[in-house]
DNA sequence: TCGTGTGAACGAATTCACAGCG
DNA sequence: CGCTGTGAATTCGTTCACACGA
C-alpha cells in the first residue's frame, strides 16, 4: 500500500461506498469490475473512482478492470476493517438501544462490549449479554474491556462531559449523536451525526428549489 | 434576502450550526455576536462565517457584530424553519421508534404525522397519537396527511421500493437511514445517514493516524 | 483494443487582506 | 477604532485526456 498524504473526507466515504458495491457484486458472482461499474449512476465519475483508488495503490489491470474479491479485501484493509473493533455505547436510551441491536455493526466488525448510562434505574440491567454500567465507571470499563471507539447517544447537555471522560480514558475515536458541538483534544477523532441538521438541509432544499 | 445562486452543502450545514449557537447565546442573554464568536473553536474561521452569511444578505453592523435574535430568525427563515413540516416515518422498527420519540424534532418544527410499516403485526398499533399504517397505503396516507418530507428506516432491501412509492406520491425530500445507495427522480432531494459509513471513517482515521 | 493510472486543466470552496461603514 | 462585507489569492477536490501496460 502506498504512502498516504491526505485523503479527503469525501474520498473516504466513497471508499465505504465502493466496498458496499463490491460486496453486492461479489455475491452476484462477478469476478471483475471497471471503474465505470463502480461509479454507478450516482454523482460519481469513473475518473474519480480511479483517482480514489490510486491514492492507495494500483489494484486494477489495464484493459480488464479490478478483481472484485481482491479489491474488496484491499478496501477493507484501507478502512481498517481487517479486524474487530471494541466499541462502548454511552447513553442507554431509545437511540442507544436501536444502535445496539442493529445487526449490521457486528457484521462489519464492530463489537459493542460495554454500555453505560447515568440513570441508576438502568444500571445493572442487561442488553443481550452486556450489562449496563454506571457512567462514573467509564475509565475502569474502557480499560477493562479494551474499548477503542465510542458511540455517544446521551442528551446534549451531558455529551461534553462524557466526551471529556472518554478522551481522558484513552478513547481516540468517537461517534457523537448528541446535538451539540463538542470539543476534543488533538489526537481524538470526533464525528457528528446530527439528525436535526440533516433534516434542515432537506428543508433548505425544499425552500429554495425552483427559482432561488 | 438576496437572490441565491448555489450554496454548498457544507455551507448549509454550517448555517444549522450557527443557528444552534445563536439559540444558546440568546438563552444566555447576549444581544450581539461577532463572526469570531460564531466561528467558535472548531474548524470554522470568522471569514467563513461572514462569507456564509453574506450569501443571504447583510445582517451585521460594522464595528458591532450581528444582532443575536434577528440573525437567529433570519437563519431559521433561510433554512425553511419558519413553519411546521409534516413528516412521514416509514419503518416502525427500533430506529424508527427512537426517532419518533426524539423530542428535538417537534421543537424544530418537524411533526411526524404518519408512521408506516409492512409488518401486519405492527399495523394498527399506536405510537403516541399516531396509528401505524400499512406501507401499501402510502400514497393515500401521504395525500391525506399532507406529508412533505419522509424518513426511511426500513431494512436495506425494502428501501428502494419505499423511496419509489414516496416519490410517486409527491414527497420531494427524503432522509434515508437504510444502508443502500438509492436512486430518486430529479426534483426529489435525498439525504443519506449511514451509520456504518460514519464508523468506517473513524476506523480509517484510527488506522492511518501518525505516519501514514 | 480496452480500461487503468496520472499529470494537467479546471472549478469550487476557503482564506486572505483590506476598503468601508457604523 | 472595530468588525463587517467582499474581491483577490490560494488551496483543495474533481474532471479531462491520454500515455501505457495487460
Amino acid at each position: 500500500m502506498k504512502r498516504i498524504t491526505k485523503i479527503s473526507d469525501s474520498a473516504v466515504r466513497r471508499l465505504s461506498h465502493y466496498l458496499r458495491f463490491l460486496e453486492d457484486t461479489e455475491a452476484a458472482g462477478k469476478r471483475t469490475v471497471s471503474s465505470e461499474d463502480l461509479a454507478e449512476r450516482g454523482g460519481i465519475t469513473s475518473a474519480q473512482v480511479r483517482k480514489d483508488l490510486s491514492h492507495f495503490g494500483s489494484f486494477g489491470k489495464r484493459g480488464t478492470g479490478y478483481p472484485v474479491a481482491l479489491l474488496r479485501e484491499q478496501i477493507m484493509e484501507i478502512l481498517g476493517l481487517g479486524r474487530t473493533w471494541r466499541v462502548a455505547l454511552v447513553g442507554a436510551g431509545k437511540l442507544g438501544a436501536a444502535l445496539f441491536h442493529y445487526a449490521g455493526f457486528r457484521r462489519q466488525g464492530f463489537e459493542i462490549v460495554a454500555v453505560l448510562d447515568r440513570d441508576p434505574a438502568k444500571v445493572g440491567r442487561r442488553w443481550a449479554d452486556v450489562a449496563i454500567e454506571d457512567v462514573g465507571e467509564l475509565a475502569r470499563v474502557v480499560k477493562k474491556q479494551g474499548v477503542e471507539l465510542a458511540i455517544v447517544t446521551t442528551p446534549a447537555d451531558a455529551a461534553q462531559e462524557v466526551v471529556d471522560a472518554l478522551a481522558a480514558a484513552g478513547v481516540e475515536a468517537i461517534l457523537n449523536f448528541a446535538p451539540r458541538k463538542l470539543s476534543v483534544p488533538v489526537g481524538v477523532t470526533l464525528r457528528d451525526v446530527n439528525l436535526a441538521m440533516e433534516l434542515e438541509s432537506l428543508t433548505f432544499a425544499l425552500t429554495h428549489r425552483d427559482r432561488g
